[in-house]
DNA sequence: AATTCTAGTAAGGGCTCTTGCCTGGAAAGC
DNA sequence: GCTTTCCAGGCAAGAGCCCTTACTAGAATT
């Protein structure tokens, strides 16, 4: 009914009152018309018809004494039922979960360790605890408003970052040929799935901490993520690329310069310097962090190798290292690269506290901004 | 004076109209209607704003007869004025000059043969001879209309494929370590300048061929480009990934698996077998076609050393061979490559005439559309 | 109590786009 | 040769969105 080009205008105005209100938490009509740039009543209006469509609401508030003297006005802000997002880390060291605002507030958290055999029914618990019971558990109980904080029911989507390769196709972990499989067979957009309303996006965790570090590192760099997993994200044009599988980056595999000098599997390296753990193909960091000077330049060596094959096919303009070893051999990564033909600038990551969560959750927070100007 | 918010549909719609007419050539306003989904008033009036600014012109041409038996429409296209854009190649074998159109169509070329320690006087002639003389060599004598084929002067922009690795911040041809250099130090964006109104791109051979193959290779791919050059392109999300410099797949240094079986870098694989050129870094593509099997085979596992570190950091879902001699030692390196723990299905390249030019032509009527609709 | 300042509303106008109708002229059919 | 059919193009009317201007309401300041 209504015409399809000035359909465009009116919800473009609306696109950017709910961009205003993200940014802002609460604004009056007034404050939205010169935060967007448009005219007051153009702001009145557009309030209207968010409001009638439950995306925006009157909080109450009104405009306090203090700032002018003028008529008091009225706050509107997101309505609670523009809903959340789901954020899942799953990691060997333990699994979180995050469930967050369109404000990128984390309004409810839960997190537990993990043992390799119950990774499945502690992802369950920690999601159940963050984010309530599956649609199926729980239709009898709940009839009231809603959840815990009264902020929505289930979250709208999920972000899970897992600390394995990841099929992006399926979701799935797979066990890649040498690489360390660090939390197992898992099909986490089907756990996470039965918790949210929409989709649920997987991916591997150095993705996701590279993500993280895009705030401070620019729009190219690569990011190599050395812990008890070995992994490397290439950021391009401000995006983590990750090829036709999203198996970009899983470079336990990548040929470099072994212990002898000879060219060897990444991952070997460190199996020849005896610093896997027992019985799996995870690196020791306490044992590799204890190591003396030289096999530490063997690491920088086998290290600078993986940055030379990334400096060749990418071009990054710098190296981040992340993970829980990888800042910790700064020096000696550097001294490598400095060795090499084409050599690059190396940098510790800014995101420490766990990185990949961080890139997860801002993600999250991304999707669910898009879906609710989508319109949904 | 006119409303931002109006403008944005007016200049929508200008830009679909635009669009429409590069695509089909010439249209009537009911045409054109019918084609951008828009009224005929709406059409009409578009088509009046737009021949005010001279980038549309009445054909003089009429409906023919034999259509409909309605009234005569007036057939619209692009004004001559919309310009035209260059498209350059450099490589040992020649440099050639096209001319194109908005609508894709190559108005004037040359070609000439070039001489090593030529290059930048032949680039000059043949440039010259496709698109006139540069702004200085030429106020006096021409007043007229315009050039040759009456289809505007100076070219608007230039796009450059030079078979060297380029910089992407000064657009000069860049040495690398290992890497055969075989046009030289050269500064084509200065030369090239001198010959067009606006923005000269350059970027190196294996790019633009990369980015002709992309219309039937998909969105994610690798493109191996082996002939007298090394080199590699990653395509991803439909976009040639250029890294932070422009040198990404430089791959001549990359370290692949050598005649023994121990790790060298590439390009030293080719110097080991005795295939590089008498006093050059390039190989000789004569002699290495005429090899026999075995030699044929190193090659191949050579060439699945450097896959294999595509495959680790890109993923891409598909390897093209191009270049002299890549696909001529398809069966070679396919066997290879399926024996990599990682293998990849290997494809000869579709476009075989002069690819980094067709790259180079496409990406130059992209940008000269995008000039036209952006206004100027 | 008067003044001052601000939030919100109302009215009017400009612009774009759409629908519907009219016109002129060429081809097709008698 | 005349009438009918058909279609490009133009005009008129109307709707929607946004903007500007002007106004009202209400609270703090003076």
């Amino acid at each position: 009914m209504a015409k399809p080009a000035l359909d465009l205008l009116r919800s473009r105005t609306d696109e950017h009152v709910l961009h205003a209100l993200m940014r802002h938490r609460r604004l009056t009509r007034a404050e939205l018309a010169a935060e967007v740039g448009i005219s007051k009543p153009t702001a009145g209006e557009s309030v209207r018809r968010l409001t009638e469509r439950g995306l925006l609401a009157d909080t109450g508030e009104r405009t306090p004494g203090g700032r002018g003297r003028g008529r008091v006005g009225s706050y509107y802000s997101l309505a609670p039922s523009v809903g959340t997002a789901l954020a899942v880390s799953i990691a060997p060291e333990g699994v979180v979960a995050e469930v967050v605002d369109a404000y990128g507030d984390t309004v409810r958290r839960a997190e537990r360790p993990v043992r390799p055999d119950q990774v499945a029914s502690t992802l369950r618990d920690v999601v159940t605890e963050a984010a309530g019971p599956t649609e199926a558990a729980r239709p009898a109980e709940v009839a009231g408003p809603v959840g815990p904080a009264g902020r929505g029911g289930r979250p709208r989507l999920a972000v899970v970052s897992a600390a394995d390769p990841v099929d992006r196709g399926t979701g799935r972990l797979v066990h890649l040929p040498d690489s360390p499989f660090l939390v197992g067979d898992l099909d986490p957009m089907a756990i996470v799935g039965a918790y949210v309303g929409g989709p649920v996006v997987v991916d591997n965790d150095v993705n996701w901490a590279a993500r993280a570090e895009r705030e401070n590192a620019g729009d190219e760099f690569a990011y190599l993520f050395l812990g008890r997993g070995l992994g490397c994200a290439i950021v391009g044009a401000g995006e983590v690329r990750r090829g036709s599988a999203g198996l970009a980056g899983e470079i336990a595999h990548l040929l470099t310069v072994g212990p002898d000098r000879r060219a060897v599997p990444f991952v070997e390296v460190f199996a020849q310097l005896g610093l896997r753990q027992e019985g799996s193909t995870a690196i020791d960091v306490e044992r590799l962090l204890a190591a003396d000077e030289s096999t530490r330049q063997v690491i920088g060596r086998a290290v600078a190798g993986v940055v030379a094959a990334a400096v060749t096919l990418a071009d990054p303009g710098l190296i981040v290292l992340g993970g829980a070893w990888g800042p910790a051999l700064l020096e000696n990564i550097r001294a490598a690269v400095a060795d090499l033909p084409r050599p690059a600038p190396v940098r510790p990551a800014t995101a420490f506290a766990q990185p990949a969560l961080s890139g997860a959750r801002a993600d999250a927070v991304e999707r669910l901004r898009a879906t609710v100007v989508a319109g949904a």
